[in-house]
Parts: C-alpha cells; structure tokens; sequence
DNA sequence: GATGAATGAGCCTTCATTCAT
DNA sequence: TATGAATGAAGGCTCATTCAT
C-alpha cells in the first residue's frame, strides 16, 4: 500500500527529490525513499535500473529542455545577418535571460536538485556544459564581428570561460538560495546589465 | 611501520590529501588512506578525531589564513578616510586580489581541495563565506560613501550577493581547471577590469 | 504478446531451455526468460507450479523414456536362457549401447541440460540413477550366470558401481563436449570395446 | 566473540567448509557462516576478500598439490629409458594410483568441497584439468613407444579424453561416497586392474 | 603512541513468487 | 488464460569507528 492517494511511482518520485534535496545523491538511501513512500525496494525496480536513474528521471527532462532551449537561442542569434547582431545584442540577450530564468523556474525542483545536490551523478558538471555552449558561442560572435579582441589575445577562450562561468554560477544562485521568482527577474536582470559593461569594457564596444 | 622518512602524521596528511583528491571526502575511505600511509587505523585516531577532522587540517590553515587576511585588506580599507576611498579603489582592488592570487596559489592543494573535494564537510560552503564577508563591506563602502545605489534599491544586497558570488566562483575556476599561476594572474586581472566596469555601471560612478 | 509464432508454452520452453543451457538452473533468471518468452510471469505460473518445473518438463521426458528403455532392455537381457546370457553378452551390449546413444543424440538438448546445468535441481543425480540399476541387474547376472566373483569378494557392489559410474560418465562426455554423433558412435564403441576388456579380466571369462 | 576455543580465522573455515558441504558453492550463505562462527561479515572480509576466496582457501592448497604431485609423476616416468616404460608401467602405475588415493585421503574435505560442491567457482572444471593433463602425457608415451594405436586412427586424442575421463570420474567416486579409505584402496586397485586390461585391449600390449 | 581485529549497521540490488484485475 | 505491479527476504559487500592489547 502506496502513500496516500499517490501512485507507487508518484510516491517514489516525490520521496526520492525530498531525500536528494536533504541528503544529496551519494549520502541519500533508496531504503529511506521507498520506506517514505510506503513501497518496497523490489516495486522501485521496477521503475528504475538504479539510483541513478531516479536522480536522471528527475532532473533529466529539465535539464535537457534546458540546453535545447539555450542552444536553440544561440544558433538563431548565430544566424542573424552580421550587421544586426550587435544592435540587436542587447535586446536579444534580455528576451534570452528572460526565458531561460522562466524556464529554471517551471522546473525550479530539478534545478534545485542539480545544483546542490548532483555530487555523485552524471549532472554534476551540468554548469559546465552550459558555459561550453555559450563560449563556443561567443567565439564565433566575436570573430564573425570583426572585433580584434581574440585576434589580439586581450581575450582568450579561457577568459571567455571563466567569466561565463562567472554568469551561469551568478544566476543559479537564486536557485541555491531559492530566491522568488518576482526578486529573481529583477536580480538577473541587473546582473545582466553589470556583465554587460563588462563585456563592452574588455570587447572595446 | 610508516612511509618512508615520514612520520605517522606526515604520511597520514600525505595519503589523506592525495585520496581527497582522488575520490572527493565522501568517497574517501579512511582504510585506503592508512594503508597507504602504512600506518594503521588505530593510529590514524590517535591523531584526528574522526575522517572530517583529517580533511579540517588539511584545509583548515589556508582557509583561515586566506579568511584573515581577507578579513583585514577589508578592513583596512574600510579605515581609510572617506576621502581617498573612491580614489585609491581601482588601485587598492587590484593589489588585493593580487595577492589574493598569490596566497591560493601558495597554498594550491589546499584550495583544490577546498573547490573540487569538499562536498561532505564543514567546508563545502566555503565560497558563501568569502561572498558575506565581501557583501557586508561592500554595503558599508557604498552607504559610506554617499552612493544612494542602496537607498535607492536600485542595488540590493542580494545583489551584491549575487555578483560577489559570481565573481569568486569566476576565480576559483583557475584552481578548478589547475590553471598555471603565469596564466591566472593574467585571467584574473582582465576579470577584474571586467567587474570594475560591471560595479562601476550599477554605481554608477 | 508471445514471441513470433509460438505459443505461449512453447515460448516459455524455448527461452527457459536457451537460460538453462546458457547460465545452469541455479543462476538461471525466471523473470529474464519470460520476458525473452515475450510473456509475464503470471502466464507462467499457469503453466508451471515453478521455476524446477520448468526445468522438469524439459527434462522428464527423457530422461524417463531412457530409464525406461534401459530397464526394459536389461530386464530383457536378464529373461534370457541362461545358457545364452554369456554367449550373447558381447553382441547384445552392442545393439544396447548404440540404442542408448541413439536415444541420447535423439534427445540432445534435454540431455546436455541433465549433465551440464541441472545443479540445484532433482537431476543432478542423475547419472547415479542410471549406475544403480545397472549394478542391481549385474549382480543378478553375476550370481545366476555362477561365476564366483561376488561370492569370493574379488568383485564387490562397491566395485559395479564405481566401474558403472566410470561408464557413464564416459558417456555423457560426449553430451558435455557437444561432439557431434558420426564421432560418438566411433568413440562409445571403442569405449565398449575398452570395457569389456576390463569385465572379462575381473570376472575371469 | 568467536565460538569456543577457536580463533575467527578458524571458526571462519569451519562453518564455511560445513555451509559449503551443505549446500554447495552457490547456495551457500556468507552470512550463515559467519553467523554460526559466532562472527561478523566485517571480521569476515579481514581474511577474505569474498566468499569465492574462502571456497579457494579451503580447496587450493590440496588441489596444488595434487596437481604438482601428478604432474612431477607423469614427468618421472616420461623420462625413463625408452626399453623400460612398458616394462615398468604396471609398476609405476601401481604406485602412483596408490599416492594419488593417499593424497585425496590426507586431504579428503577439500576433495569432498571439490567434487560435490564447487558448482560456480573455478574448481568446477577439475577433473577435466587432470584429465588434460594425462591425456598428453599418454599421447606421448604411446607415440614414444612405437606403438601405432594414435598413427593408425584406432586410438584417438577424444577417446583418451573419454578414458581418462571415466577413470578419474571413477577415482573420485569414492570420495563423493565417502567410503572408507580402506575400501577405497581396495577398490581403486580393482579399478587399475579394469582400466589395464582395457588399455592393453585398445593398444595390443 | 600504535596495533589491527572486530564491529554491525548500512549499502544497492536480485530473486521467485503472489494476487487483484 | 493472462497481466505485471508488488512483495520482502536475502544476497554479497563496505564503511568509519572502537578497544583490548
């Protein structure tokens, strides 16, 4: 007999994120989730492989949605003619923002999950994965646009990850402190204009 | 019988560090390391308390030392008269984190450890700590100096905390990616031209 | 869904004898052969009362139509004239034995089961079944034919069965080689001819 | 605390040998053992790494040793002088059958774990390896000795296999019994008179 | 100071089998 | 006949830690 009204998968599902969210994935026990869900370690099986899995069921959706969402937004922007890339870099980059800090929180429990929780798993370089995608990114902007700052070696694909790794670490803050959604918007959006003056400082624009 | 010409507790710190390394705390097995430390368990205990304890000495020192100093190139200038402060800024920022810098790359391993390892102790929330002490001078020095950036809620300490935030993730990265020390200070310092100009924007100064 | 054009218990004999051959009855997996069957655990249990009867059905019919057959021979053999028994015993062991291997290659897969995966069932016996009938019917041919063997304690019980035991196992190593028949008949009869050899020497004929 | 006067490492090979009798390699139970040893799984896996090193500590020194033993005897007489061989062979046949038996008595539970109970560790396969071992060594007697068994096809390597099979399996019979070492010698001196009669058959001696 | 055998709870996972549908 | 989710005991094994010597 499963938990309340909630099926056995439901219950499984729902005990396992509150026992990553407390524990984390290496320090939680499957014992304990499927006890809290009122099931048997034989019926989680049946749903998962592993323990893994349940982390990856949880978390993978978002995650995925995610970089899709981000990669899809970049190659449009790739995509636009060379002239309008830079006037329209500012607007874009807000309507960018924008959706992707909407898209964290209708998936607020998976981000949460991924960043403090992860250690252990395949996710736990997910920032990573999103700082390669933007920098790829920003290499080929910087180069389609003529600007010498590559060229020069006043920016290299180093710096270019450092400070993307910067953004990314600033932005998932408000997961890690679970900021409201209403105060998020405006944070990242200051912090938007902040990283902007520094991009316009180091790439002379 | 232990390691070579290294006494017990040299070897223990020895092994310790290198299996941190290796494996993060969690993973760690205390058996591991005093089996390559040739020393027995029982000894291990009669030095450390327990398996966080080992990893504390190893970290605890440069933690605290960077914090001291930190601590007091924040305070001093926060001495400085109200004056010179806007003036001596730019300056005053660059030495800090120069040497900053120079004090994590004196103590590397111990870093490593600190942002690779940690997940499991007492000190996984190591960066938090840097980013308060930073946000609450960082408060004093903008209400001091007559900036109504805060008055104005245009800037929040939220913010602050998000940027700062941002900002150390950005310099731990070089210890993350073992960057060569020739190499980070020169990272480092286009990122702190950077974030000058992010903080001078939103401060409008 | 059962797989392809077979019925449900044709499916389940098909996959239950490939998981035996492939991992012995004990470290075989009930759930992986239904699921190969193309079928759920549940149909199984209507067709079997468990996992050993599956393996008994595979396995029963042979191996009762050859104890069957080989008691029926023997007790043939042992309704014969007196005054023929020895004279025949040379050309009647022949017709026996290449019958014997006929029934096996007949009925390969079941007996290939029997010698090489039926540890943890009731089979595992089985060659032990097959010695002790023979030794019973060569006690009896021994006595009546009025050799004094037995009686002297030249020859023992102990000794028919460890002699008998070392036939069969003879035998079956051409199941547990997989050789394939043209070769086991060339081999059964040299064996024989090996055999007989050894009975002519201990029983003085 | 271990049971009664024996040490853990004792108590340990005792249960183990009983469980492993009792209910063969793959059904027996680690935690039984230690259980009965009055002794937990930790101070289990201080001697053993797992349950198939406990079988190996309990079957392989015996099993070396009869292996060296046999292999050093087969050598011994592959050196004799060509003239003397068949001459000496009943002999040293004698001889070497009767260590042989003495060798499985001195050291009859590890031949008792090994015959009936090493389903699924790497000692299932020891009597083919024995087996392997006499079959080329016959092949070099008989090819040595001019003798043209091998040469004209009436003999082959299979059915030496085949033989030499049938008579280990028979050796061991004993064992599987547990018949008394008085009988045993009885009966395997009985057993040699068998298969020599045999032999000289097949090879016209 | 040092030993290292022993603890024993805890880990993840697999299994044959049952039963309500 | 058939489903397949659920059972729950049992499996082998690892761990930080303790303690008598």
């Amino acid at each position: 007999m499963n938990k309340g009204d909630f099926s056995t998968l439901q219950s499984i599902m729902i005990e396992g994120k509150r026992e990553f969210l407390d524990k984390g994935f290496n320090d939680s026990s499957l014992r304990r989730i499927v006890k809290r869900a009122g099931v048997t370690t034989g019926a989680f099986y049946g749903y998962y492989s592993d323990k893994k899995a349940l982390f990856n069921a949880l978390v993978f959706p978002a995650v995925d949605g995610l970089k899709t969402m981000f990669l899809s937004v970049q190659e449009t922007f790739d995509q636009l003619p060379e002239t309008e890339k830079v006037d329209k870099l500012y607007d874009y980059t807000s309507d960018e923002i924008r959706a992707f800090v909407d898209y964290i929180y209708d998936h607020f429990d998976a981000f949460k999950l991924l960043i403090s929780c992860s250690d252990g798993t395949d996710f736990s370089e997910f920032i990573h994965e999103l700082v390669e995608i933007e920098v790829s990114y920003t290499i080929r902007f910087i180069e389609s646009s003529g600007n010498d700052a590559l060229a020069s070696k006043r920016v290299t694909p180093d710096l270019l990850h450092i400070i993307s790794s910067a953004f990314f670490s600033a932005v998932f803050e408000v997961v890690k402190h679970e900021m409201p959604k209403r105060d998020a918007d405006v944070y990242i959006n200051s912090l938007k204009t902040f990283f902007m003056a520094g991009w316009q400082k180091i790439l002379n624009y």
